[in-house]
DNA sequence: TGAATTTAGTTAGCATAGCTAACTATATTG
DNA sequence: CAATATAGTTAGCTATGCTAACTAAATTCA
C-alpha cells in the first residue's frame, strides 16, 4: 500500500530532514569547540555547571541538577569537584538545614570568563570566513532554535 | 586608550556574538536530544562511531579514531564494545596484518537507523511548531555550518 | 506532641569514555 | 638482517552518567 502524501506529511518530512542534519552538525561543531576547554583544567560537566551559576546566580544542588538535566548524585560529585578546585563557595541555607546554597567564587567567575573567551574566539575565528549575509543567517537561525529550546516540553 | 573601531573589528565582534549564542544553543539542543538515545542501550561514543561506519563504509581503527577526533586507545575500547554487542564485524587486512577493517553488521545498521529515527523524530516534533520560513532559515544555516566544519583547520 | 512520611543531599558501586605511557606485532628501510 | 616506523592493545588514571540505599532535616497528621 502506497503512503498517502498530504500537506501534513510534507511539512513533517521537511522538519525531519532539517532535524537530521542539524543534529549531526551540532555534534561535530561541539566536538571541535570542546577541545579548547582542555586549557581550563576542568571537565565539561563542571564548566557547564559553573556557567549556570555565573550567569544564573546561586542555586541549590537540586536546582543545579535540574538545570543541567542530571540526577542529584551526579551533580553532587560535580559540585564537590568545583569546591575542591575552589571555584564555588557553599553555605548552608539558614531556613532549611537540608539545602545548600552554591555560588561561584571570584576565581570561578574568572576561570569561566577566560574559558568562554578562548572557546568563543576559536569558534568565531572559524566563522570569520563567512559573508555578512551568511553570518546573519546563522544568527537568525540560532535565535529561532533558542526559542524552540525555551518552549521545549 | 579607546579601542579603534574598524570594519574588521565590527566583523569580528559580529562573529563573536554569533559564536557565543551558537555554542550555548548547540549544547542545550544536544543535551535534550541525547536522552532519546538511551533507548538504544549503547552509549553516545559507540553510536557516533557506528554512524560513521554506516554512512561512510568500512574503516580501520585509526581512520575511525581520526574521524571521531579521539585517540586510538579510546577508539579501541569503543570498537571492542560495538563488537561485543555484535554491531560491527572485524576482519584483518590481507595486505597489512597490523590493520583491521571494521564494518557495521546488519544488526548495527538496523540499530543505528532505529535510533536515528527516534532521535530525529523527537527533534523534528519540536521543530514542527516553526513556520516554513523559519524552518528553511534553520536548514540554510545548518548548510552553512556544515561547510564551515568541512573547511575546519 | 510525637511517629510517619517526604524531601535534600550523600555514599557506594557500576559502566562508559577520555587521556598518557608502555607494550606487542607487523611492515618498511638501510 | 638489523633498526626503525606504524597499527593497535593493555594498564591505569580521571571524569561523568546512572541506580539503590543511606542520613538528616522538615513536614504532616493522628
Amino acid at each position: 500500500m502506497a503512503k498517502k502524501i498530504t500537506r501534513q506529511n510534507a511539512k513533517s518530512s521537511a522538519a525531519f530532514s532539517v532535524a537530521d542534519r542539524l543534529h549531526s552538525t551540532a555534534i561535530h561543531l561541539l566536538r571541535r569547540v570542546r577541545k579548547q576547554d582542555v586549557a581550563s583544567g576542568e571537565g565539561p560537566a563542571r564548566l557547564s555547571a559553573l556557567s549556570v551559576l555565573v550567569f544564573g546566580g546561586a542555586k541549590t544542588l537540586g536546582e543545579l541538577a535540574e538545570a543541567e538535566q542530571v540526577k542529584p548524585p551526579t551533580m553532587s560529585r560535580i559540585v564537590a569537584g568545583l569546591a575542591r578546585s575552589k571555584l564555588v563557595e557553599i553555605t548552608a541555607d539558614p531556613q532549611d538545614g537540608r539545602r545548600m546554597s552554591i555560588r561561584p567564587s571570584p576565581k570561578g567567575v574568572k576561570l569561566l570568563h577566560e574559558g568562554r573567551q578562548r572557546r568563543i574566539e576559536y569558534l568565531a575565528s572559524h566563522l570569520a570566513g563567512l559573508t555578512p549575509e551568511e553570518l546573519s543567517q546563522v544568527a537568525e537561525s540560532t535565535e529561532i532554535l533558542g526559542r524552540v529550546l525555551r518552549n521545549w516540553a
